[in-house]
DNA sequence: TATGAATGAGTCTTCATTCAT
DNA sequence: CATGAATGAAGACTCATTCAT
């Protein structure tokens, strides 16, 4: 598995394309193979087996995400700026590639337990970035106390992942960068008047 | 389809059975026919193929999850409280039944795209009940002017959902219902401070 | 098997129904039950299983057929005339009945060995039919000497068996009737000149 | 499907034998792939799916069956001795492969109107052949003016094929080969005395 | 006699993976 | 490293037949 080598990263470019093209359960190992320009073997010399095709994906694709977040936020100054900058990048990154927008909020999700488990290891690291912006806001008194950080995290998360998953099975007929300011405002403000 | 048949319940009780036991791809016809007490050419005579015992499954267990929860809401006064029941009674209900928690939040997910519409079809009806919780808070002035109906719903949805789906995933260790308070406080404040 | 019960007929009316319309392959015995407007079970009260239906269709409706066709040569003088009045009645029956034809002719061929031998066995009385106007036409002299009354029967039967075939298979767009008389005539001449 | 490939003969050839052994319904995939010395699977590299090892089947086997006709007619002089060599090829082609015979005369009739056409295709070739020596025969004033080709066709085609079936049924128990000359005769000549 | 719900044996086809070249 | 022909396990679905009512 040396991942330096132009045929892995052409193998996971290619598997993308087919998944985001033709969904999960049509993308056999020799559409990839073909889309990628290789025999069906020379796949199994790059990844053990289609599972970790699928692996592999995520960690690749979703390594660049969580690092161009991570870039992002941390030359931000405070917790807020930072959130609105994840939700931003966020909806940036997914809306600057559809297919891979398809692979993550649909296609993925259609993989088992085991995958999905694998893929939940991958996502920690975001998680982490989500959770230490939260810290901070706390420290800013920002954000209220007592809160409970887990369940924070899943609303930040849930609610951005709900949205991007709208707007992939809306066919991504509308500008979802542009609900980043929104998306940012119900977080952090919730459904209530500011003032009470 | 005869759905008033007590042996098309059967069947889907099964079905969820064996799917939260095996998983979505191990959850053979046969399996589930087995589990029913019934041949596996009996399965064909209430359902049309397998995806539709799926589809059926989720109908009539999610029509029932959806029914319960307008009943509780209803009956309630302010939109901040019907807030508050939908997103106990939701937990309440999954966490009464390991199985279908499972077979809602993982597996049937697994599940192709045609599969998934119609899964979104039923939930339609859920989400109604939220868009008409958040108008009424809306005109009840105790909710913000100006909300983007399908965020603040999206907000709502994905909050609870990644919240199940992440009890569901820790192998329903901790209590879900305890943390509807909390969820609910998150959704109407956010995460600033009340008296900003 | 009560023969001359009237839902005996009906059912192998419904048969031969079902069988033209749908083709051999799509004639499930329900289909058939519903047709002749009986529950499935009630086939078996009168037919042993449904290879049982085919046979008694073939010998019921070949029985009438072959009786017709033994009636209007009998009155007939010579044995020319005879062979005539043969291929007429054939073509002329099959014609008004073309439900008969297409079962006949395409779709009881679809069936195994073991049913074919036993149609085979209605069919040995037609044959003889043929067999006895040959031996009439040598005793009249009409008919070369030397003749090898199996392959007469099979020029005979093929040539007319042949013709109706081509004749359901184009659909039935022309009168086959009409050509009685040119498959008379070539069976008596053959192709030489009549001079030779 | 790669034709020329040795693998593709070997199927063919093994489904000749499986199906002329076994009838065509007990005629499985798998039995076949076990007689060709294959999985299963490796038959659907050379074939679409089971049908189209039956048409596969007709269209080559016929296909050397009707060019060999073509070669022993085209160098015969007189349109006599090519429809005597015609019936001779014809019956010697059969005659010599016991499986194929029975394959063509008996079980490949077993299959549906959609299969039975694309077989009707191939035999058109043979068919034409048919045609073009009557014609000769017409215009070497051998044989009658006036006739209906279509029925000559069927005159000779459905005796020929009448008499295959027979021989086959009485599972070729005489030498057909020999009957050529009285079959040739009868088609010629017809049953009436030469003299009329 | 008549019903029709229930049975369960039987088979084609797909596709991830291997391995000889 | 690369190929791609070959493998073979696995499973949804049909439908003739039965039998309790």
């Amino acid at each position: 598995m040396k991942k330096n080598k132009p045929k892995f990263k052409q193998i996971i470019d290619a598997a993308v394309e087919v998944i985001a093209e033709n969904g999960y359960h049509s993308s056999q190992v020799s559409k990839i193979a073909k889309k990628a320009g290789v025999a069906d073997g020379t796949i199994y010399l790059y990844f053990k087996n289609k599972e970790d095709i699928l692996v592999s994906l995520f960690q690749e694709k979703m390594g660049q995400f969580i690092e161009k977040i991570e870039q992002e936020t941390t030359s931000k100054q405070s917790a807020e700026q930072k959130l609105f900058t994840l939700i931003h990048t966020h909806f940036e990154q997914l809306s600057a590639d559809h297919h891979l927008a398809i692979v993550t909020q649909l296609e993925l999700r259609q993989s088992n337990k085991e995958l999905r488990q694998k893929i939940n290891l991958v996502l920690k690291r975001y998680l982490k970035v989500i959770d230490q912006i939260v810290e901070e806001g706390v420290e800013e008194k920002l954000f209220r106390t007592g809160l409970d950080r887990r369940l924070v995290r899943q609303m930040i998360f849930g609610t951005m992942d709900e949205t991007v998953t709208n707007w992939v099975m809306k066919d991504q007929r509308y500008n979802i960068v542009d609900q980043a300011k929104e998306v940012h405002s119900l977080i952090i403000h919730g459904l209530a008047h500011n003032g009470q």
